[in-house]
DNA sequence: CTTTCAGCCTGGGCGC
DNA sequence: TGCGCCCAGGCTGAAA
């Protein structure tokens, strides 16, 4: 579900709410995500909680203001969230509950109802970092973007949707980039002169800013930790407005397109 | 090396 | 109400 800016809304709200907890035991709901080394968490505090990629971290460590120990990385995929909250009488099961970091009365839940979110525990940071680069960093730049696609072949959609070369965007995000750097999803990625690169990097920051500014963006099930929903889409393009008026160009020409069984939205007359 | 494509899972919404 | 089909914001690994 959640792609670079929905990640980072909810490492950020889950930050202040869960740091300085102390872990009682971790309780696994589905067999896919067992794992005998959770038990090395318990007792352990929660120093920190932040977003690597697509991912939500969270640090342990045997006591405060130790070094972290443990570093649980969560990636929630399609359908996942994290959820704070009291300690409840139902069956986590029938929420979907896949596993549950206790903290006194209250749990971390990671609730995924498709089941494709994955969770892995680490002794070091260098484990889990990426190779790829994170587009809101400082480092990411039109010369940066031109030396990653290299010679790629890829339609320019797909390109960015590559985690190996830029971690974060996903189909939503990269409907509104291209958007809003005017550049047709058909593209080849080699194909892209200067100028259109230096707008593709400069949409990237900008539409993921927007949407952090935002809290994300929501349709069906992106939650925070409080259960609370983002506001980006109410700002959005093309997304999901396949036969509707251009917010630029004002034609009703926005369209759909299947690339790579994911689809693509556009305005048909000013991306080129 | 690069690129494509089925598969992983479950549930909601639609047409019949 | 039920059934089958399509769709869903992601990623992996095998195949071409």
């Amino acid at each position: 579900m959640p792609e670079l800016p929905e990640v980072e809304t909810i490492a950020r709200k889950l930050a202040p709410q869960i740091i300085g907890k102390k872990v009682d035991q971790i309780l696994v709901f589905d067999s896919k995500l067992k794992n005998p080394k959770y038990k090395k968490l318990s007792a352990h505090l929660i120093t920190k909680v932040f977003r690597s990629g697509k991912q939500v971290v969270i640090a342990f460590a045997p006591k405060k203001s130790a070094e972290a120990e443990y570093y649980l990385s969560v990636h929630l995929r399609m359908t996942g969230r994290l959820l704070w909250q009291k300690k409840s009488q139902q069956d986590a099961r029938e929420k979907h509950v896949r596993l549950r970091v206790v903290c006194g009365n209250q749990n971390l839940d990671f609730v995924d109802v498709r089941r494709f979110g994955t969770v892995t525990l680490s002794d070091t940071l260098e484990k889990l970092e990426q190779k790829a680069l994170d587009p809101m960093s400082a480092s990411f730049t039109k010369t940066q973007l031109k030396e990653l696609i290299g010679k790629s072949k890829q339609e320019i959609k797909s390109w960015l949707l590559r985690q190996d070369r830029l971690v974060g965007i996903g189909n939503i995000y990269a409907s509104e980039i291209l958007f809003e750097a005017k550049v047709s999803p058909f593209r080849l990625a080699c194909s892209l002169n200067d100028k259109e690169l230096e707008r593709v990097a400069k949409s990237t920051k900008a539409v993921l800013k927007k949407a952090i500014k935002n809290c994300g963006t929501t349709f069906s099930d992106f939650q925070d930790s409080n259960g609370e929903i983002g506001n980006y889409q109410n700002y959005l393009k093309v997304y999901q407005r396949e036969g509707e008026s251009c917010k630029r160009c004002k034609n009703k020409l926005i369209q759909r397109a299947a690339q790579q069984q994911r689809s693509t939205f556009y305005c048909a007359r000013c991306q080129l």
